[in-house]
This record gives structure tokens, sequence and C-alpha cells, in this order.
DNA sequence: CTTTACAATGCAACCGGTTGCATTGTCAAG
DNA sequence: CTTGACAATGCAACCGGTTGCATTGTAAAG
């Protein structure tokens, strides 16, 4: 069924044109050097014999390929691929190609990644990564890149800050009356659960709350359920989960138990995954994934121009408490 | 920061390994070609010296790059992403990079994208297509594809069969006592759509059901809460919703309208997209989706090999009812 | 001690573009 | 009419690998 794509090349354009190669080239890349008419008749050849330009060939001699590498702990995890489509669509509109990597949150295969990009792309987004300072330091002196979610000084970094917005909820709950709440770990390594427990911590003690670290297994809806014997055997009277995933799975896990929420146990989520739609609306902090992709291809282009600047670049995200229907005041003080 | 990337060659380590150009290349690439201690040198001089394969220049020799694309509706349409994953990691484990895009829905954003990819990839993995028939079978002749969820006869194609357990469902419902249902529906010009659309039809027919159908936006949680409204109107005691999103927004509305489900409204979903945390669990079809993506992968392998017979696969992938509990007689038969 | 066969390696062309420099053509200024 | 300047195009080297064929070395066979 399908014919063998013996590709058209610009030789046998050349040929039928009669011009050189280099003016076919030209007519392509520098049409400004060629007389208009040259550009034209060339063009409608090339376009008549179906031609294609091998990337391969141009990017052998230019040294550029026009594609970049977009690295994830995790594709099906919904808090990225909002931040994968940004940035595609941001690399689209720049007529680049972007490749999509998962290291199955595995640093060792995080490592592999970039060593197979490196001859394919001209720069890597990597986001979350697990890898140790070093070796990531090391990395980006061979390969321009650009972290979401991680802070490490010298590479190029976009942070969302959710920290803001956790204390503005730390405060909201100490307001309504809770003075020992927990906090739902994320992974350890994250940049983010970091920061999210810093935040949370130094707003603790700022409000004379007390807080109960539980570690969850994954920041999955799974480990939210099995989290929840921790939270209760804590004797705190409410929680911040490190993301809706956990949120949502202790609410499903508290509704299983007849426990209610708020009335009984006020929770706060993270990310803003599942909008409205829990049962009962879930208090969270809203996300900034998509900027952060499209910002991180920005930084990208500056760091391939070499605008010195970019190599210390640190965005920051700032996020909003979106207030909805799981706080409330605690049943017994 | 970052050093010039002057990349070593291989008649850098040639030079140094006292060898020719050939045989470094021949050490990484048929190495049983040379005498095991001569591999070895030279694996050590590229080693040390930091070598890393120019995969353009490869690419424009062997005609082969490694690559291939996998191209999307909608990135961040919950949907596709553990596809995406599957296919990558299969991909990964076959030494492919993945290039992965967004048409946003959009026909002509799709041929642009299979255009941009076609001298970069060995061929195209294409998910729910927008395009006309025609032009998918032109763009078979010159790029190797395989189509997901999009069923055009003489291309490769996997496919998410719903349509079994919909009709099971439709079996359950009548066997509970329902007469009149809907079908709340999703995008028009999707194979799956008309597909579940079809089986329900005919399984009602069968069960002696009547079906109203009602067209949904978009195949969104919103789109979902604003159906609500035309199913009430259409006077059915339950539904089955084109997927999850939808079913879980009806859920939602019902909800914030005092309905109960299942007691005075039966649901069924589609894609096992939220597990058991929607409220209450929603009965639904299971989703292939992962394998859906590792079985394109492969058939695109087989296509790139020219195994004649990979041109007619048709893989249909079956799923099955997943009973949870929105599942009721009706309140008034 | 030749001849033969095969293993190990080198040589050079090739993949399909890009680009610095040389060449040709044209027109205006001298 | 000559000269210079510049626009338009051609020539050929180059990007960094791969690969068919030629060459060399070596051990087994005659």
């Amino acid at each position: 069924m399908p014919t063998k794509p013996k590709s058209v090349t610009i030789a046998q354009i050349a040929q039928v044109a009669g011009v050189a190669r280099s003016s076919v080239s030209r007519a392509f890349t520098r049409p400004e050097l060629l007389k208009p008419d040259t550009v034209a008749r060339i063009r409608q050849v090339a376009e008549q014999l179906g031609y294609v330009p091998n990337y391969n060939a141009r990017a052998l001699s230019t040294g550029r390929n026009g594609n970049i590498a977009f690295i994830v702990p995790d594709v099906a995890n919904p808090y990225f691929p909002p931040m994968i489509r940004s940035a595609q669509l941001e690399a689209d509109r720049r007529d680049y190609c972007v490749f999509l990597a998962d290291f199955e949150e595995n640093g060792l295969q995080e490592t592999k990644l970039l060593e197979r990009f490196s001859g394919k792309v001209e720069g890597v987004i990597l986001v979350s990564s697990r890898m140790p300072e070093e070796q990531l330091l090391r990395h980006a002196e061979r390969l321009p890149l650009v972290l979401i979610n991680r802070e490490v000084s010298g590479v190029p970094r976009v942070l969302i800050d959710a920290g803001s917005s956790l204390k503005e909820a730390v405060k909201l709950l100490a307001g309504l009356g809770h003075r020992h709440i927990a906090y739902l770990r994320g992974p350890a390594i994250a940049w983010a659960n970091q920061q999210r427990e810093a935040s949370i911590l130094e707003a603790a003690e700022e409000f004379g709350l007390q807080v109960s670290l539980v570690q969850s297994r994954l920041p999955s809806l799974d480990s939210g359920r099995e989290a929840v014997d921790a939270l209760l055997a804590s004797g705190v009277s409410g929680a911040i989960a490190f993301n809706d995933f956990l949120a949502q799975g202790v609410l499903t896990e508290l509704a299983a138990r007849g426990i209610s929420v708020p009335q009984a146990f006020s929770l706060v989520g993270c990310d803003n995954a599942f909008g409205a739609y829990t049962h009962p609306p879930l208090t969270t902090v809203s996300n900034r994934t998509e900027d952060a992709g499209t910002l991180a291809f920005s930084l990208l282009m500056a760091v391939l121009k070499e605008i010195p600047e970019a190599f210390e670049e640190r965005q920051i995200l700032a996020t909003r408490l979106i207030q909805r229907e799981t706080l409330a005041p605690p049943t017994s003080p």
C-alpha cells in the first residue's frame, strides 16, 4: 500500500528548475538573496515535485534541529499535561517540535533520557527533577536546560509558588479555631513538597498551630485513602494535603467512614485538579501549570540565544487560595 | 555558564585511538566486525573524550532517525495521557524517541503537524483524528501511519471497543425496569462516539428501550452540568454518557438539584476516568488506553519493517462494564 | 613454502542540505 | 568606453556519521 518514500532532494529541483543546488537551498532559507521570480519558479517546481526538506541534513550543517525535549516524572499524572500542552503550543508557534518523555519517577531513567536526547535536541525542559543537584549542574553545562519546580542556582528555572496560598489556608484554619492540623506530605525529594511543607510550618508557628506530618506513599488517590488512618490517629481537626489527589482520596475515605466534611473534619488540597467537582467542593490552591509551560519554553529560547541574563533566571509564579466548601470550625475544641 | 558544546566527533576518537573513522563507527554500530580489544579501546577513548553520537549525521546516512510522532486532539484531556505514556515507554524500550503534538481538536492543525513531522520521524501514531478519510489515506501513502480510535480501511488501526460493554449496560437498565433512557453524546465526528451511540441504539432496540439523544457541547465536566436540563426535560429515568467527564458533570448538577443517584436517576459513564472516586461511585466502562498505546507502537514498528499484513491490521480492544453504585430501578415506571 | 580463505581494518563515496567565496551580469559613475 | 559596485547565482567544501569495496594480516589447508 505505501509507496517507497523516495524523497525529492534539492538536487532534483535544481535540475528541473535549471539552477544550482545552492539556489534551491536559498529559495527556502534566504529568499531575499535571490531574484523574486527565481524564488517563485524554484518554489513552484518544489511544490510540484512534492518536496519536503530533509531536517536531518539541514540540522547536520546548521547545527540546529528545531527540537526540544520536555521531560516529566509521569505523563499520566494529570498535573503535568496542561504544562506539556502549553509548552508544546508555544513551541509549535515558533516552529519547534517537542519530544516528550516520562522518567517514571526514577532518577536513573532521568539521566538516561537526558543522554539520549542530548544529540537530538537543542535544549531540554525538565520538570520536577529527582536528580541530585550536582548531577543536574553537570548536565546543564553540556545541554541548555530549564527546570520547572526545582531550585538549583545557576540553572534557569520556573517555580510555582503555592507557599503563600497555603499560608493563607493555615491562617484561615487558625481563625476558625483549629489548634492542631496535619500536613499530608507528597514525595520527599520534590521541591514542591519541600516548599509547601516549609510554608505550612512557618505559618503554623506564626498563628500558633500545631502541625503533625503524615507521609503518603504516593501523591495519588489511593494513597490518600490509605492515609486516613494516620490522619485520624494523630488527633487533628483538619488537614492540608500535598495535592488534590491525596485530598480527594481522603474525602472519599472519610465519606465511607461517615465522617462529614467540613463539619467533622476540615480539608485543603492543592493544585485545583478537580475544579468544583469533588463532593463536597474542595478548598484548594490554584495551579499555574499552563503558565509554567509557556514560560519555561520562552526561557529556553532565551538560553539558546545565549542571552546571558537567562542563566540566572528564576521565575516565580504566584497562586491563590480557592475557597470552596471544605473548611469549617472544629467540632470539639 | 554553559560551555560551548563543541562536540567530539568520530574523527577525533579515530585520531586518538589510532584507527580509521570507519572503525570508530563500527565500534558502536557493528562491534562484531571488529576485534574485541579494538572495540574496547575505541570505546574507552570515546568515553574519556565524552563522545555523544550525532543523531542527525547518523540519520542522514542511514535514513532512519529513531523518532516517531504521537498526535492527539488534546494533551490535557486525561483520557490521552495514559496512552501517550504507554506508547512512550514502549518506544523507549526500543530506543525510539517520541514527539508529542496536540492538534487542538482542529483538522487543519492536524495536517500542518503531519507535514511538519514528515521529515523528522519514521512514522506517526494519530489518535482520534478529525480529518476526512481521503485526506488521511493520502497522508498514509507518504508516511507510515497508525490510527487509534479511527476506522479507515487500508490504514492500520487500534480501536477501543466500548460497544459490547454499553450493550450490557443497556441490558442491565432494561432489566431494572427502565423504559426510556438518554444517550449524552460526545463529539459527532469522533469514531468513539459514533460507535458508542450505534451500540446503544442497537441494544435498546433489542431490549425494547426508547433512547433520546442529547448532544453535549464538549466532552467535559462543565458540558455535563449544562446537559442536565435537556436530560431532565426528555423525561428519561436514566442516561448513558459518552464519557466519565460528562457523567461526573451530570452527577454534580443532579446533586446540586437534590436529585439523588441512583434512586431518582440512573447513570452510566464510559472510560473509567475517576475510578471509584466519584460520589456515588460511578458505573462505567473500563478503558484500554494503555494497551492501545503499546499496541499502536508495535503496529507502527511492523509497518516500518514493511511487514505486508501490518497494513490491514485492525486491532480491537474489548472493554468490560464496571458496576458500581449508580444503577437502580426507576422510581415511577 | 605457497595458496586460500576469512577476519580485521582502511579508503572514499555518499546521505541532503548550507554557506563562504568566486564568478558573472548589469548599470551608473567617471 | 572603462571602471567600480553591487545584485544574482554558481562552485565546492563541509556538517558527522555509515557502508560497499579494497587492502592487509594471519592461520589453516594443500
